[in-house]
DNA sequence: TATTGTTATACTCTATAACTATA
DNA sequence: TATAGTTATAGAGTATAACAATA
């Protein structure tokens, strides 16, 4: 019976409508949850055009110093391809190079350029703020509850 | 100590890497969960085409017969003019109908049509299958547990 | 032959702005 | 003037398939 919002309410404009099945449905409550921190994520961070999709990137490049791109795809669950132009938009702010691996003339090794490394630092504060404003309503222990129980669902493989 | 992911996984080619600070976000969670479980509900449905905004539409015009476009794009946080083509498909496979609202002839008060109500009647239980799939390692305390705590969290408006 | 990254391309989803018809 | 829906349009994000270089 907490101040939570079980019945699910989204603002609107006139009279209000019932949601039916949808509140039951994780999918959906995630669906609305994503939508609602994106939005928050990308009004929270200074920098402009970084996504939580950029970030995520940075970060892992940053944790995996000389890692290839196939592996960033799979870590950040997208094709080959569409890493080409996450790269390529980090690698035109120059936060990121990608460097011909001596052990292997086809792959990438990725790094943080100095610049790179510098706004990943800038940008860790900002995303921690953020997240510390969508999980205000909860207390820590139910914000490590939440995790584990994200973390035990059953996904799809890419 | 369960079964669960807390160090989060991906099935990632070569050697593994590391997710840096990653899993500690909520945002992260989030959206490696939404991935996964719009590709489970694609592969799970039948009716082919039929997304989760869809389904979701279904499900509010069946729960608030005569609803308006307006009150459907807020409930599904989507533009006025991006429901139009969420409508246009549903129509174009008959499941849908606008009807010119008597007392506002500038709005369109929908309905589901036979058809309409016919195909929810058979998704319902294929997203139920899906839902359960996704949810199957969480016991009924942990499955109610995650929807509060979705629940709580403070989002930005659309 | 297989793998890595790239390109060309196309498709989906979404929003913005301008339009229409009603109010 | 304001509202409800529509259209035209553009941008972002993604995937598929074909390609070059390398293994």
């Amino acid at each position: 019976m907490g101040a939570g919002n079980d019945n699910l309410t989204v603002p609107t404009s006139a009279e209000s409508i019932t949601f039916g099945m949808l509140p039951e449905l994780i999918g959906y409550r995630l669906r609305i949850a994503q939508i609602g921190i994106f939005r928050d994520f990308c009004t929270s961070v200074d920098e402009p055009e970084i996504t939580p999709t950029l970030f995520g990137a940075l970060v892992l490049i940053d944790a995996n110093p000389g890692m290839k791109q196939t592996q960033l795809a799979d870590a950040i669950q997208l094709d080959r391809s569409s890493v080409v132009s996450v790269l390529d938009k980090l690698e035109a702010r120059g936060l990121v190079e990608r460097v011909r691996a001596p052990e292997n003339r086809r792959a990438n090794a990725l790094h943080l350029t100095t610049e790179g490394r510098r706004i990943l630092d800038s940008l860790i504060p900002q995303v921690r703020a953020h997240e510390e404003r969508v999980l205000r309503n909860l207390d820590p222990a139910e914000r490590a509850q939440l995790q584990k129980l994200l973390g035990r669902l059953v996904l799809a493989a890419g």
